[in-house]
DNA sequence: GTTGTTATTGAAAACAACTTTCAATAAGGA
DNA sequence: TCCTTATTGAAAGTTGTTTTCAATAACAAC
């Protein structure tokens, strides 16, 4: 995938800029978050990271995901139970999530016209827009036929 | 406030229903909580109470806001700080929320046409929606003018 | 009203997830 | 290669929530 190079050179200039050094835990770190799609937790990615490296501490991918979310390759995200999941946000547009309650598993969606309302919104209520975020919980496709 | 009355009735019914007792401290829990218009933290709400009632403990503020929360009276609400908030829900239909970042304001605001097109959206996935949420996250009116 | 059963209470302890501390180590410029 | 200083990992600390347990209080039956 080079995407996951372009956002690791991105990541390696970040880290330049900011006179911070680039060490072999952070690489790994980058490179398994970024090699998975979709929505992770630290412990996942940590659990994911020991396996191949056991040397590798918690506190690092936790701290190696913050400098990525200060660096706008990864971004918290949040639904509801009170476990922070992070997602790319390199090369990623902004978008809306349907969640399964079934089977956790999350698709990313975008609708301009509800983007459009939304601004609508807030301009009546004159409220200025910074970011906004929409998740809609139900049952996936498979869960649904699973039910039967 | 007629309905903060009609609300603590329902609650007694649904501990009737339950053979869950009425106590004193449930009574001053709900009724403060229901006093209060918003979202309340745990804490806050605890130590609302506990400046009249000394007596009543943070694990029973906490226990009867779940009681509250099986009554469908209240609704837990997180708003991406990991404190868990509550609103009212008995009497309150569906809503979204504008969210001062600021000053932690909430504007309680519903748009049919959002929800007409989330419905459409989750059907184009065949996706079967139980629930949804939407937050928009940015600065009220107030703290626009003061930031001036 | 008294009694007996059993839900409820509050303090403290436990838990979960995140964050900080600190001594040892390792980048990377000179 | 050396030297400065960022980084690491283990352990300890925080924060917010949840459970435990002995004492207390509802409330149904007498």
């Amino acid at each position: 995938m080079g995407n996951i190079n372009r956002a690791v050179e991105y990541f390696i200039e970040f880290l330049k800029k900011k006179k911070l050094r680039l060490t072999k835990q952070r690489e790994i770190v980058v490179r398994v978050f970024l090699e998975r799609e979709g929505h992770l937790g630290i412990d996942e990615l940590y659990s994911i990271i020991h396996k191949k490296h056991p040397n590798i501490g918690y506190v690092t991918v936790w701290r190696t995901l913050n400098l990525l979310k200060k660096a706008k390759i990864a971004a918290e995200v949040n639904f509801g139970d009170r476990k922070t999941k992070y997602e790319h946000l390199f090369d990623h547009e902004h978008h809306d999530h349907l969640i399964c309650l079934c089977c956790g598993e999350s698709i990313e969606v975008i609708d301009p016209r509800i983007e459009r309302l939304q601004e609508k919104l807030a301009k009546r209520h004159r409220f200025k827009v910074q970011r906004h975020r929409m998740e809609i919980f139900g049952l996936c496709r498979c869960c649904q036929r699973d039910r039967k």
